[in-house]
DNA sequence: CGGCGGAGTTACCCGCGCGTAGGATGATGT
DNA sequence: ACATCATCCTACGCGCGGGTAACTCCGCCG
């Protein structure tokens, strides 16, 4: 545990892109496992097997270092929630799809969920904006169905669509964090079936109160 | 914008409660705007219109400081959460009853929900732990009403109640940072819509796929 | 074989911000 | 009036960590 698992092959020359690229996967685990702010440049200098300099070679500062990543990671959850709703016309099975996307997302590979939900950097005006921009793309991309099959003003259609990412988010960071106590489609149906019996009913009744 | 609002009378004694009590004000002032990183001791100090010592003289470090305001307003929520389902014994009530309250708890005086839902501190162990037990305590309760009327089981009542929990904060949030494009009242109404359609439909459907 | 350029290194600077030492000042009891 | 105690202040120590200056080392081209 003290000390560190040592790291990558010291010493070895990288032409320029591929230490780009090496280096963008040393930052991402440590920011993913210390967050933004317990992240150290030496460290992440050091788990690349490389020294400080470098990273500067590539990156001009801490910041932009972790925003490349937040934008990579941001993009993709934005880029599969779409894909699931564009997978179907069905919008049960939209439903279903788009949570299967979100545990999807925070089950990938190597937690890098955490750079978009749970950033420690919130505060930041880019990171913010960043954070904000791919939640809102969801919702809106939801909302948008939603719109469609419904007589609901825009602006509940959104507010639905962001309870429905919340609802996924959420739910999801939970059954992770509680090292999955049920199978992973099974967390997605259960949540995909409160999802869509919510939303479902809306037609007829979102005029009455 | 640059010169400070220029903090409380300087040069005032207090009695060490009184002080106290406005030192957790001032405190809360800066962490909320700020965040924690960014807070700075010197400005909370200032804030109250005190010298730094003073704060050392309250509370043994920063974080300390920033745990009595954690503690205090997470306890808040699961207190006006516990409220809102002991308000009535009817089950859709209760659901309206619990969104309502997260949108107060978010609507309430000086966005101190942020300390909650939005701490840049998560990453350290006794943040993290606060955090999650409001969420899973709020979450709990609630799976707690799911499963009294529900052959879920226990694990699936658990991720139901931290998806409504979820659905709640996230479109509170939302509909805050939007500057509250519709009444809340109406939101809150949405919401709860959505949540309720959402889990009374669970009774007979649960057992199948 | 000489020198040019890119890849990497060591060693350092320095500002920021938490926390503290030591002194002043006003209330309180005798 | 004088001691005493609690409150509050000015001024500083000091570590941590982002960022940089100056140098080395190696392959390659002419």
């Amino acid at each position: 545990m003290t000390a560190t698992p040592d790291a990558r092959p010291r010493g070895t020359r990288l032409p320029r892109l591929a230490r780009r690229k090496q280096l963008l996967g040393a930052a991402q685990e440590v920011f993913v496992a210390q967050g933004y702010h317990a992240a150290a440049m030496d460290e992440i200098a050091e788990r690349a097997g490389v020294s400080k300099p470098v990273l500067y070679q590539h990156f001009p500062g801490k910041l932009e270092l972790y925003l490349a990543l937040l934008d990579e990671h941001a993009e993709a959850l934005v880029k599969i929630v779409r894909e699931a709703l564009e997978s179907t016309t069905d919008n049960k099975l939209r439903v279903q799809a788009s949570m299967q996307a979100f545990y999807d997302f925070v089950d990938g590979e190597g937690e890098a969920y955490r750079l978009v939900f749970e950033s420690d950097l919130r505060n930041v005006a880019p990171v913010r904006a960043r954070v904000e921009r791919a939640n809102q793309q969801c919702a809106e991309m939801i909302a948008q169905v939603i719109a469609e099959d419904t007589n609901a003003p825009a602006e509940e259609a959104h507010l639905l669509g962001m309870g429905l990412v919340g609802m996924a988010e959420v739910s999801a960071r939970f059954w992770l964090s509680q090292h999955r106590p049920i199978p992973k489609d099974t967390a997605e149906k259960v949540i995909a079936r409160l999802a869509w019996r919510g939303i479902s009913g809306f037609p007829r009744t979102a005029d009455q109160g």
